[in-house]
DNA sequence: TCTGAAATGTTTACGTGGTAAACATAGATC
DNA sequence: GATCTATGTTTACCACGTAAACATTTCAGA
């Protein structure tokens, strides 16, 4: 049973955990590039290779980091349909959107997760198996409402794997725009409002259209 | 006049663009973190600190790749525009398809420059004007345009802004998740089928609701 | 045409960061 | 308690960004 992180032991007591958190508040701090692991280790107050027990290298850390975003980011959007079908039955075009706003708020919420799970060394996940399996998790949720909104007869017939594409870029991009600050100098509505307005218009691009 | 660049001698010629072009190349083939001045130097044939007569440091360098991006995207735009208003009449929400399918294709085919455009490092445009003001060039593009969707009645009443941030998000999303092989495992449409599929959808969210 | 100043390129050097290798110590297992 | 394994440390090497001092060209004006 390791005890806490009191400093001047030889063992840490949780390096592991503790790197992953000095991580993330690094790149909070400054961005994913400029993360070191050295200065992880200083922080942490262990010897600069301390932290290749725990993670092979720069890159795996990343990864784990990317994993644990992407499973965070999965139940919170399970959380979120699970709340909304308590408030009301569960429409499947009304689950389009509570997954969607979800999406965006945990992106800003969690932007240096987010970064991470889409930062562009990290964009062929399959090299870390763990990682593709999770991110696919969250896919697959999305995907799956798209397809329970067309078998509903509820949006149009192209190919499901399309909208969900189509509703995934929507989402990601609004994430990434946000959380990069890219509408800092014009000026954006509350980011709840936001999410909620881009949804209501996504949802309406994609309804079965009323002629 | 300076010659061509002839290699053995003592000034290159023009080392400024071959040090842009290399720069290009190695992001091409690699990503732009591991992107290094002294690679670049070495390709071009000169010793590792003559870039830094051309370019300040990295971060310069890769300002002015996406400056230069935001120009030719620019370029793309109003070149899509002009020739879609030879075909037919100018109709604004069909200037919004144009221009947004024009934006992911130009993401698509300029996958480096568009990364270096929105690269994190650089999210703070203003500290670089020149960059500053061709990015802004693009979003009053997009803006004017939606704005004139409105004027016209077509679309509906929600702050311009604000539609123009969901048609950015919507074409930045699918650019980014397309250029980093986001759809890969899964597979996808043609490019230019889904930028239109999902423009399509785009433009019908945006409608007046046809009540 | 000659002459410096400005532009451009080179050499050298320092500090930082990733990470391999060898060594040290603590904890767990027998 | 002896030993195996996990965990941490020390040392070292190489790549990279970039400052400083120096070299060569080019070019503008006398």
């Amino acid at each position: 049973m390791p005890r806490a992180d009191k400093s001047g032991n030889y063992h840490h007591g949780d390096l592991r955990q503790a790197v992953i958190n000095s991580a993330l508040e690094l790149i909070a701090e400054r961005d994913i590039q400029s993360l070191t692991l050295r200065e992880i280790a200083k922080r942490v107050g262990v010897s600069q290779m301390a932290p290749y027990r725990h993670f092979k290298n720069k890159a795996v850390l990343l990864a784990v980091l990317a994993q644990e975003g992407f499973q965070s980011l999965y139940d919170h959007l399970q959380e979120a349909l699970a709340k909304s079908s308590l408030e009301s039955l569960p429409n499947p075009v009304e689950k389009v959107k509570v997954v969607g706003v979800a999406y965006i708020l945990f992106a800003v919420e969690n932007p240096v997760h987010y970064r991470v799970m889409f930062d562009a060394s990290l964009s062929n996940r399959t090299v870390y198996p763990p990682l593709y399996q999770t991110a696919v998790k969250v896919l697959e949720l999305c995907m799956q409402i798209v397809i329970e909104c067309q078998q509903a007869g509820l949006i149009d017939e192209r190919d499901p794997k399309e909208l969900a594409q189509i509703k995934w870029s929507t989402c990601h991009g609004l994430s990434m725009l946000l959380i990069d600050h890219q509408f800092s100098t014009m000026g954006h509505a509350p980011v709840e409002e936001l999410a909620n307005s881009t949804l209501k218009t996504l949802v309406e691009g994609l309804r079965k259209q009323c002629i």
